[in-house]
DNA sequence: AAAGTATTTAGATAATTGTCTAATTATTTA
DNA sequence: TAAATAATTAGACAATTATCTAAATACTTT
């Protein structure tokens, strides 16, 4: 939980979860969505990828980043719990 | 959200939360239940205060503070888009 | 009113985090 | 094989955060 808390802890990788939602994405053309250096885009898609949120797939030259919501599960059921539901 | 999620994003806090499930607590009962200086709790118990997942309730010399799960359908809903449910 | 109890506020410090530039690795194409 | 492209890793730095001790505030009881 720790992982996944600290991963939603950030306006850009939630926004990459967003965006992600749509549709698999280069890390490039995730970074070309952002007013931030590719460095920086590709540390917060390795915070993604500790937490799950996401999985990597190498073709070629290329990363694609897909959004992984299973674990989110686990998050559902902690707030769930929380509201006594 | 951002206050939401950095509310979220501590184990202490997280902790804190499952307790009041519980019942209401003052901050000294909150504080015994952790290997921890009252100050450090005040502190934790600030977060949670200004994320809304609790009220601060005072009572003579003792301040309640109660679980409010409200702000958390926010996150509930923001999660359910992600998974496209 | 003074002393005691509950809690917060203030200020300091070490650890963590987000961002950058520069360098490296891996793949493709000329 | 050399050059170009995609992405990460390394290292630095400023900002934020979690924790502590000491001091202050607020209420209660003697």
């Amino acid at each position: 939980m720790n992982t996944l808390f600290r991963a939603l802890n950030d306006p850009t990788r939630r926004q990459i979860l967003e965006i992600l939602r749509e549709g698999d994405l280069t890390a490039g053309e995730i970074a070309e969505r952002f007013d931030m250096t590719k460095p920086s885009i590709s540390h917060h898609l390795d915070l993604l990828k500790q937490a799950e949120l996401v999985s990597a797939d190498k073709r070629g030259q290329f990363i694609y980043y897909t959004l992984n919501t299973t674990v989110l599960d686990e998050l559902l059921s902690w707030i769930f719990t929380l509201k006594n539901q």
